[in-house]
DNA sequence: CGGTTATGGTCAT
DNA sequence: TGACCCTAACCGC
């Protein structure tokens, strides 16, 4: 269930808990067929762009891609957990064991194969490495609304549904505004209220938007309760008021995914 | 037990 | 735009 900042958090902790270690790689369900050639070699480490994360090894220039679609799921535990239920990979060093279950990818992929797939990805808000102005560009030139334009890839990557409704509530802009129609100054506010979410994100492991006057405590209401965990303004929150202006919370499929924002807060330019 | 849903993406039309 | 892929959790019957 993965934005980006859930990628770098499984980044982080691959390496923590497997760089330099010799590991026993398995794919107890026997759909990733090169889990048995790792099997025995050094981790080096693991790095995430967007929402791909890549794992690398001493033995091999090949790297493992793996992507967790929208259920995937890698679970870190305590020694060597029996195996329950699909997973496609398992990686242990007795101590530690991580278990995959669910990628839409995972995979063995050579370098100009892993050079394919960061060429289609835009700037990532979590990277060091980031460009800004690629996004900004992209933005400002495009038609096409700027609730899609958060979620393509090669636009930004790493940004998902939470965080693109959130962020066009927090800076009140309406969803189905088209890029090109944005200000140069709007479209820099976005990026930078992504990085500063994003990084919170992965900080916490959970998404928090909630500006410090609306949380909880601060209203006098009880904490939000859904399972996706955080604190957040419209995400799944159709039907309720909002909690800014008390406007309905409206929710529509846009691109097969559901957006939701304040049809107040949010009005337009 | 079956239907629904999910923080995603690709491919065909 | 729609079909389809991947898995688990939850809900109502």
């Amino acid at each position: 269930m993965p934005e980006g900042h859930v990628l770098h958090r499984l980044a982080h902790a691959v390496t923590e808990n497997f760089a330099g270690n010799e590991v026993e790689s398995s794919s107890p369900q026997g759909r990733f067929t090169g889990a048995d050639l790792l099997n025995g070699s050094v981790l080096t480490g693991a790095e995430t762009w967007g929402k791909h994360l890549f794992v690398s090894f001493a033995s091999t220039q090949e790297q493992v891609h793996i992507h967790l679609g929208i259920y995937g799921t890698l679970r870190f535990s305590d020694g060597v957990p029996p195996v329950v239920g699909q997973v496609r990979w398992r990686l242990s060093n007795g101590g530690h064991t991580a278990d995959l279950r669910g990628p839409a990818a995972c995979a063995l992929l050579n370098p100009p194969e892993v050079q394919k797939i960061l060429d289609r990805l835009g700037p990532d808000p979590l990277r060091a490495d980031a460009d800004p102005q690629r996004f900004i560009d992209r933005v400002l030139r495009s038609r096409a609304p700027i609730s899609t334009l958060l979620m393509d890839q090669s636009v930004i990557a790493g940004t998902g549904n939470i965080y693109r409704a959130e962020v066009l509530f927090r800076l009140g802009i309406d969803p189905s505004m088209p890029g090109r129609s944005l200000g140069v100054e709007q479209a820099h506010e976005i990026w930078e209220d992504m990085v500063a979410l994003m990084e919170l994100g992965r900080e916490r492991g959970r998404i928090d938007t909630v500006r410090p006057e609306h949380e909880p405590e601060a209203m006098g209401r009880p904490p939000r309760v859904d399972d996706h965990g955080g604190e957040v303004y419209v995400y799944r929150r159709h039907g309720m008021p909002c909690w800014v202006c008390g406007t309905e919370v409206l929710t529509r499929v846009v691109g097969g995914r559901n957006l939701f924002w304040c049809p107040t807060c949010q009005a337009g330019a």
